[in-house]
DNA sequence: TAAAAAATTTAGACTAACCTAAAAATATAT
DNA sequence: ATATATTTTTAGGTTAGTCTAAATTTTTTA
C-alpha cells in the first residue's frame, strides 16, 4: 500500500518538529506546518496512526514508528538528492529550489533516486548544508553551531542554514556569505546581539542576531 | 488556474487520440484509456468543457481547444524531456522510462522545463524518436513510414516506435532494432506478411507482421 | 423505418483531503 | 480547587475524481 503525498508530507513534518530526541509533536503544530486547520489535522493522524505510521493517542501528541521514521528519511533523502540536481546539473540558486523539490520528493521509484545519487557522485550534503540520508536510511546530523554561540575572535567555517526561506538566502548571497566560507567574529554589540564579522579574510559586514540565529557553523 | 495532474493526463490523452487532423475523440476511447469508466470520463469532459479546454457537445465526442491544445503540448514537452534526461543522463533503458516520466511531467515550473531543455542540449526526440515540442510550443511530426509500407529490396533507417510498451522495446533490444539502425527488407512472406531483414548489413532475422506495424521508418 | 444494439449521459454513492462550528479534554491562573 | 483559557477532537459539509446502475441518445441492422 502506496503512501499518498499528502501523507508523505505529514510523515516528513513530524520527523523534522520531532527533533532528534523524537519528542512527541502537537495537533496545532502540525496544522501550522502544513497550512492546515488542526481538525483536518486529526483527521489525518487518525488515518497515519491506522496505517502503523506514527503512535497516537487522543490529546496526547504523535511520534513516528520505525516504519513512518523509514519514510520520512526515504522523502528526505529524495528531497536533498533534487535539490543537490537542481542546483549542481541545472544551475538554480540555492533560494531557487526548495518548492520544486517538495514536488519531486513524491516522485515514486527506488530506482530512480538511487540511479539520481550515483549521477551525482554521492552527494553527502544539499545545497543548505542538510546531511542527505544514506540509501539504508541512516541519516547522521552533524552537530554544528549556531553563530550565536560563537564568541568574539573565533574563527568558523559556515555549514548551513536553519531558515531556508528564498529571502534569507539571497540575503546571504548579497552578503557573500556562501557554504564553505569562514567567519571570523570580530565584534558583538551588547545592546542587540548584532555582530560584525569578516567573511573569507576580506570584507567586514554587520549581521542582525535575526541572521546569526539560522547560520550553523564549524569550529576549525 | 492550475491544472490538476488529471486534467493534464485527459488533456494528452485526447491529443494524442484526436492525430494530426484533430478528429473527434469518444468517450469510450477515453474511458479506454485512462483506464476509468465511461461515467466518469463523462463528467471529466463536462469539467474541461468548462474550463475551456475542450470543445464538447453532448453525444458528439471531443477536440482541444487551441487553450487545450498549449497545455497538452506542454506535458508532452515535458514528459519528452524527461525520457531524454532519464536514458542520457541517468543510464536507463527505453524501456524503463516511460511510467517514471509520466510522474515528471506533472512537475510545474516553467524554468525547470527550460534549464533541463539547456541540461540536455535541446534534444529534437527523445529515446523512443517522438519530436520534442519547443519552448514555443511547436509541434512538428516527422512523417516517418511504417515499416510495413516498405518494400523488398529497399533499405531504411529506424527512427521510431508506435508501441511504447516495455515488452516490445525489450524485444527489440534482443533482436538488435535500435533507434538509428539500418534496415534492409529482403523478404516479405506472402502468408502472414512476417519478414526477413537485415539489421546494419549484419545479422538477419525474421519479424512478425505485429512488429512491422510498430516500427516506424525513414527512406534514405 | 422500426427494432435492437451500442454509446453516452444522468443519478446517486464512495473516498481522500480539506473546511467550520461545537463539544470535550487538558492546561493555566487565580 | 475552581474557573478560565487553550488545545484537541467530533460532527457535519464540500470538492475532485472515481464507481455502478439506470436512463437516454445515437447508430446499426433487419
Ligand atoms: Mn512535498
Ligand atoms: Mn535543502
Ligand atoms: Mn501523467
Ligand atoms: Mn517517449
Amino acid at each position: 500500500m502506496q503512501n499518498s503525498f499528502t501523507e508523505e508530507n505529514y510523515l516528513k513534518i513530524i520527523h523534522s518538529l520531532s527533533g532528534r530526541e523524537g519528542v512527541e509533536v502537537s495537533t496545532n503544530a502540525l496544522a501550522e506546518s502544513t497550512s492546515t486547520r488542526a481538525a483536518s489535522v486529526t483527521d489525518m493522524l487518525r488515518k497515519l496512526a491506522e496505517k502503523g505510521l506514527i503512535h497516537y493517542k487522543k490529546y496526547q501528541g504523535v511520534r513516528l514508528t520505525d516504519s513512518g521514521e523509514k519514510v520520512a528519511i526515504k522523502v528526505i533523502r529524495k528531497h536533498r538528492l533534487w535539490e543537490v540536481f537542481l542546483v549542481e546539473k541545472l544551475g538554480f540558486g540555492w533560494d531557487e529550489v526548495h518548492d520544486i523539490a517538495e514536488e519531486l520528493e513524491h516522485i515514486p521509484s527506488e530506482i530512480l533516486v538511487e540511479k539520481l545519487d550515483t549521477f551525482l557522485g554521492h552527494p553527502r550534503f544539499d545545497p543548505h548544508g542538510d546531511p542527505i540520508p544514506d540509501a539504508k536510511g541512516n541519516l547522521t546530523e552533524p552537530d554544528y553551531t549556531i553563530l550565536t554561540d560563537i564568541q568574539v575572535g573565533e574563527k568558523v567555517l559556515m555549514m548551513g542554514v536553519l531558515d531556508h526561506a528564498p529571502s534569507f538566502l539571497q540575503h546571504l548571497d548579497r552578503s557573500g556569505i556562501t557554504l564553505g566560507a569562514v567567519i571570523e567574529v570580530k565584534e558583538i554589540n551588547e545592546y542587540d546581539k548584532s555582530a560584525s564579522v569578516q567573511i573569507n579574510g576580506g570584507q567586514t559586514l554587520f549581521i542582525s542576531l535575526e541572521v546569526s540565529k539560522n547560520l550553523l557553523v564549524q569550529r576549525r
